[in-house]
DNA sequence: CATAAATCTTGAACTGCTTCAAGTAAATCT
DNA sequence: AGATTTACTTGAAGCAGTTCAAGATTTATG
């Protein structure tokens, strides 16, 4: 039940719904223990969930056809993830979502997502703020990509998430940061 | 009136609002002229409108400290275009958005699209479905920023625009690419 | 249409970042 | 705990992309 009210939490801070769509939208949710290296979505098959992070932290990358990896997401706790556009298109996947950490989500389907937005506005209201936010934030980043150097991007991402830099691997944060490991160790050394 | 039908087309793409919804939507529209070279959105003034574009081209771009341009985002017809930041938070621009030619738009301010979200749940939805769209294409440029190469970057443009590529001024496409409108041209030059 | 302003091109020198390779350290497993 | 895999570090060489500067071409304007 502790991750239903962290989430419960989540969505009072942007709407406030009421008694009978709270209970409709905890029951489309599942529990779900995740272990350290499994993978919750992969390439080719459709990405049914969105996950909310109760505890532990994701990534999710894609593997380009040289077998170089390439992070688009990572997320702690409190955070969703999936591979957004699969989920949102019922498309087959093109991304990983892999845990890092041994931890446990809230996965809730498309479909019944679909349905409770249908039925209770205040949802599609939530997700609607949910995803504007993470629009603005993608473009953040854009902006940092196409502006900064490799050295400011890391500090950037440093001075935001303090945490997420001490708790996933090197390679990861290089990938996710669009620098190879060797250059991002290097980075670290001279600051 | 023209653009208006032109909007409401966009919009039954994905709802379908009842004509009182309809009208609602359209009495918080306000169409607007504007001249090649104007900024309809600036750095430090709140972001009130959410623009969409009935006829002409526009680029949303980030000034540096050092005077450089990177535009984050270009629009044509039937898309839209604000300082999207600014606009959801109803905080302080941090970016221009400029006409790259001669134009109108349909201007809605941001209090009435609220009001009229939570007076009408389909647009709520509407606008739910716009935002998770564009989060999903902001994703996938950004794989493209931190994965492939200039050439490749301008590429995957061109396959996907070639429209705009033979709209805007190159240096405009190469500060969107992430590279010196020198490196774009000497690009063009050998492909 | 003539002049000015803006945009694009080209080359040469330079540098931030990658690649490759080998060694060290730290997790993970039995 | 020892063995094995996985992750991180370091240096040397190479290259993709930048910077600077000058000239050519296009677009705007009186």
């Amino acid at each position: 039940m502790s991750g239903y009210y962290s989430l419960l939490q989540n969505i009072e801070r942007y709407v406030a719904p009421g008694a009978e769509a709270r209970e409709a939208f905890f029951s489309i949710l599942r529990e779900v223990v995740v272990k350290k290296r499994q993978f919750i979505v992969q390439p080719g098959f459709v990405c049914i969930h969105q996950s909310y992070v109760v505890q532990g932290s994701f990534r999710a990358f894609f593997l380009s056809d040289q077998g170089v990896e390439h992070t688009l997401q990572f997320a702690v706790e409190d955070w969703f993830i999936s591979d957004f556009n699969s989920y949102i298109n019922q498309t087959p996947a093109s991304l990983f979502v892999e845990a890092l950490e041994n931890g446990r989500i809230l996965q809730m389907a498309h479909d019944d997502v679909e349905a409770l937005c249908s039925r209770y506005p205040v949802f599609e209201r939530y997700f609607r703020i949910v995803a504007q936010k993470s629009f603005a934030f993608a473009q953040r980043r854009i902006l940092s990509n196409i502006g900064k150097s490799a050295e400011q991007r890391y500090l950037e991402f440093y001075e935001l998430y303090p945490d997420i830099v001490g708790r996933v691997p090197q390679y990861a944060l290089a990938s996710y940061l669009g620098m190879t490991p060797e250059f991002l160790s290097k980075i670290r050394k001279r600051l």
